[in-house]
DNA sequence: GTCCTCGTACGATAACCATCGTAGTACGGC
DNA sequence: GCCGTACTACGATGGTTATCGTACGAGGAC
């Protein structure tokens, strides 16, 4: 069935039905973390191939979903590629400062651990 | 063996232990998140049984443990009981605002879901 | 000493989850 | 139409976890 319907929808849960128990449970994987961050400091949309993530395809495909069905981030199709960002807006409206202080927190920890020189 | 050496010490991580991702982890469940703001309301040390839980005396105790590793509580004896109180300084220092914002978050929702009229 | 209360330890279990490999679909370039 | 790239779907797998029940230990009340 070569499907022509543009059955690449996405389901994205509305910002009423965002948990926060999803939400802190998407933050608490270090490779969705790392995805987080990254969307975070680019602050643009990015393709699932610009994270250089330790873990194959399907694996980021899993943690994309998670983020996405958790409500962190969005996602789009634009030709072959998928794009990402985060959902900034609905996450400061429904947990002010909790994400700042979560990149925050991930940026001190770096520097604690020294990872970065 | 009734061993009569108090080895009743419970292990904590010092504050350069406790990780982000854990801390979240621990958080990231509707049974200890409960505890945990309860915890924060009261603002005093706790023990086990004042927390009115839906789940077993066992449950309980592992959750408590979760909570306690992950660096998020401490706890110490008192006779037969154990309190319980939040690592508050800790966390405050390690990851400035993070707590606040998950527990105004918390309240948020349970007024946004309106489980408590 | 005898009980009672509080909490633990242990074993079991079922669910969940992070991970992978393989096979497949969607889209754009040629 | 054909191929390559980007991502997905599915099944498997091994590890973690949330849950329970039962049996046990530690300390206080009597």
């Amino acid at each position: 069935m070569t499907t022509t319907t543009n059955a690449r929808v996405l389901e994205h849960p509305t910002r009423d039905q965002i948990r926060l128990e999803e939400v802190l449970h998407a933050l608490a994987d270090s490779v969705r973390l790392r995805i987080v961050r990254d969307m975070a400091r680019e602050s643009t949309e990015l393709s699932c191939s610009y994270f250089d993530l330790p873990v194959t395809k399907s694996t980021t495909t899993h943690h994309f979903r998670v983020l996405r069905e958790s409500g962190v981030i969005q996602q789009m199709y634009r030709g072959t590629a998928k794009l990402n960002c985060l959902r900034r807006s609905d996450l400061d409206a429904l947990f002010p400062g909790l994400l700042d202080s979560v990149l925050a927190a991930a940026d001190a920890q770096d520097g604690r651990v020294g990872e970065t020189g």
